[in-house]
DNA sequence: CTGAAAGCGCTAACAT
DNA sequence: ATGTTAGCGCTTTCAG
């Protein structure tokens, strides 16, 4: 069960010098005479050396390798954002390791834990809905981990922050909702104490005090058992559709939310189908297949995830303390049944 | 950036012992007194002590993590299979590191080189489309690293695996087709080489067989460029319906190219869907919501990915060699537009 | 220019 | 029952 049986002593014990010697002349020390470097570095590459990173990361305390932690990899806006982390990380020379919280906040802390102990250099991280009280994080930045966080975010930390635009993305679904002609809009969202759901909520709001249509609370649903069972969705549907004033337009805040509601909805109101109007967040790649069809905001996932990767590793190479932070703020993009995907 | 400041000597050091004794003491050591063990736990507790795994892991070269390689997590296939892995190595007290191989060799053997030197205890690998060669895999799996293969397998190695009954779904599949009156249907999957593009393209065939259709090579369409890019499927769509006679029916041997080919289905020849059928292998959880609709394969991702896991651990923890490998076979479900989702 | 030795955090012979 | 020591693979003073 031993690979990389090479080691630095081998290759000293082979050419008869010194295991610093011969570390010296692998990382190219400039003390070392061309003559020792050259003959080390042909015999490392013929045996085929391979440092040891875990003897690195002991000695170092670091790793080159980040800690991604999300809700749920299958969750579209996530494995694309997770593309973009990779894009950037590889060429930098990091290794990702990705993590899932399934919504749950025993499960982030756990995953944040052991990325930290394995020595990540820096974290990327989307809250779980359950994450409210994010002390367990706050101690670990306090202690110098450094910390990007993207999507769902928390003032309470202070540090660089990557998210769409989200007051402005449900701005313009619910102004569309209503440009075409519907007055009664209703609102399905998250938990309400992520700063997502916030945010879009406000847009919402604000699109609808804009048209002069009142804001009813009763057309505002939000995710309770983490927005991620079915039946929840469908329950909310329910409620909405045996109101006596039902909603004529739904305006949805999140991925799996939409697609979740776009089933219920088929399932168990497929009457209302023909004079309702749906729009939602969803990176979904099929979002043309969907019937009934769903105005989708999407949100630039891949280049959010490089924006906090290229951030991330700029926070953990820096020589002096970071303190001035920035949030970095990404349209979304409304895209209308008959907008053509790129 | 120093966390896990706590480390045995400072426990040795607070209560007046030396490192081994309160190493002893930590893992339950049978050798020291109860008195001393309390002292140590209680005291290990206040200041909150966590072993550093980076240190376990150079001493004992094991890490209690597993490697995951899938070409996509974006796959619904993956995702799914992931969060099956994931269930099991969390019971088990084992951490999940996750990676892509986005269906190119170069690119899986760079994650796998990287798991291995990570000292992960074993990896379980679905290869990607490009990997016809693996002697870097099997040269690793002949060191001695327990490897568990799943979805996409290889004879090359000997170890257990974990597949779909891709024949069947295949048939299944396609014998569906048949049985609605088509006489005329086409076949696109994956890479040839592939075991899972082998195994569905037989399934295909002995349908077509069965009813006495005819094989026509015409009507089987091979991915190339790793058999994700949206252009290809595109060209390969228009292939098929540019021919004189064009196929009325549609067999798909994977996720990614069955979404694929339905958006291009309906962008180039819409004309045509009125008396198309399609059949496909497909995990997306939203296959009610498409529009052309598309009879699934479903494989049962999750207990796949559960029973990979198992026989990863199995063999990661057994104490002797283990010589006799099984390969597990789960079987799909045709789930035809009527077919209640569960 | 090169070597000897210490140390990162932990465990396990081997003493005592 | 507890302590001493060596060592996992590597880097890095500190001495030549």
């Amino acid at each position: 069960m031993k690979f990389n049986t090479v080691t630095i002593k081998d290759i000293a014990k082979a050419l008869g010098l010194s295991t610093s010697t011969v570390s010296r002349a692998l990382r190219g020390g400039y003390e070392i005479s061309d003559e020792t470097k050259k003959v080390v570095l042909e015999y490392a590459e013929k045996i085929n050396y391979r440092p040891n990173p875990i003897a690195l990361s002991l000695k170092e305390r670091r790793s080159y390798s980040i800690g991604v932690i999300v809700s749920e990899i299958a969750n579209n806006y996530f494995s694309q954002a997770i593309n973009g982390i990779e894009s950037v990380a590889y060429n930098r020379d990091y290794h990702v390791i990705i993590t899932q919280s399934h919504e749950r906040l025993d499960r982030e802390v756990l995953n944040v834990e052991h990325l930290a102990s394995r020595s990540v250099d820096g974290l990327l991280i989307s809250l779980s809905s359950e994450s409210s009280d994010i002390s367990y994080l706050k101690s670990l930045h306090d202690q110098g981990l450094p910390i990007v966080m993207f999507d769902r975010v928390t003032e309470q930390i202070e540090t660089h922050k990557v998210i769409a635009d989200n007051f402005k993305g449900a701005f313009d679904a619910t102004e569309y909702l209503i440009s075409l002609g519907h007055k009664k809009v209703a609102h399905i969202t998250n938990a309400a104490h992520l700063s997502i759901t916030r945010e879009r909520l406000e847009g919402y709001k604000a699109a609808l005090e804009k048209h002069g249509l009142p804001f009813n609370e009763d057309y505002v649903k939000y995710g309770k058992y983490r927005g991620i069972e079915q039946e929840e969705i469908d329950q909310v549907i329910k409620e909405l559709f045996e109101m006596e004033d039902p909603p004529k337009a739904i305006f949805i805040a999140q991925d799996k939310i939409s697609t979740g509601c776009l089933m219920a909805i088929k399932k168990l109101v497929p009457h209302c189908l023909s004079d309702l109007a749906i729009a939602g967040f969803t990176n979904a790649n099929v979002v043309d297949l969907f019937m009934p069809g769903i105005t989708a905001v999407r949100q630039p996932a891949f280049e959010m995830g490089k924006a906090a990767t290229e951030l991330l590793i700029q926070l953990i190479e820096s020589k002096r303390p970071v303190t001035e932070f920035e949030t970095r703020v990404f349209n979304t993009e409304l895209i209308t049944p008959g907008t053509v995907l790129i």
